[in-house]
DNA sequence: TATGAGATCAACT
DNA sequence: GTTGATCTCATAC
């Protein structure tokens, strides 16, 4: 089915408005990837994002125009990807937490060591590690290679929910899923 | 099934 | 020196 590519102005826009449109998108890198099934927003007011504080060298792409990757390591050890947004022209960003594994599946369980295909990107560090993300792939622009991102066909059934492994504003129920995907790194509540 | 340690880096106090 | 937008592995119930 013919897919309609995702340009950089559909990111110049809240992180609230974007983040739930980017469930059920498609994200390829180097051809390998999937279906977004999880993300969370993380707004530049917000305690719990990195801008908050202010720009530093880690976060400065964050400040850049959207469109673009921020990634940053997590842990010490794992990487994690964002797609930088623009309310009032700085520093907010979408977490891509997890995606429904679909293209170079075999690549992926190379990188990850795994056969199971549910945990293979269920999780920020994990969707990482098996689409191969590393620091080089800050900066770079998201409608051009090695990104493909592709609007959804068919508006899909979302839930929202607090987001997770955080301390600060853990609260806010900016974390966004498909309803009733595998492949979520965590369930959502239902009420 | 559930809890706990360890890996390891940048920002912050 | 401590903390964090995490995950894996080991050990215990």
């Amino acid at each position: 089915m013919p897919l309609r590519s995702l340009k950089r102005p559909f990111f110049a826009r809240s992180v609230h408005e974007v983040a739930p449109e980017l469930i059920g998108a498609t994200l390829l890198i180097d051809d390998v990837g999937g279906r977004i099934v999880e993300v969370e927003a993380y707004h530049h007011t917000d305690p719990a994002a990195h801008s908050y504080r202010g720009r530093t060298e880690r976060n400065a792409v964050m400040f850049g125009p959207p469109g673009f990757a921020y990634v940053y390591r997590s842990y010490g050890i794992h990487w994690c990807l964002n797609f930088v947004c623009e309310p009032e022209g700085s520093a907010s960003a979408v977490l891509i937490r997890a995606i429904e594994p679909l293209e170079g599946l075999a690549k992926m369980r190379r990188r990850r060591k795994l056969t199971e295909e549910r945990l293979l990107c269920s999780g920020p560090g994990r969707l990482a590690e098996a689409m191969g993300i590393t620091i080089v792939h800050s900066g770079l622009a998201l409608d051009r290679p090695p990104y493909e991102i592709y609007a959804r066909a068919t508006e899909p059934e979302i839930v929202a929910g607090v987001r997770i492994g955080i301390t600060k504003a853990a609260e806010l129920p900016w974390r966004y899923g498909l309803k009733g995907s595998k492949f979520l790194s965590k369930p959502f509540q239902e009420r």
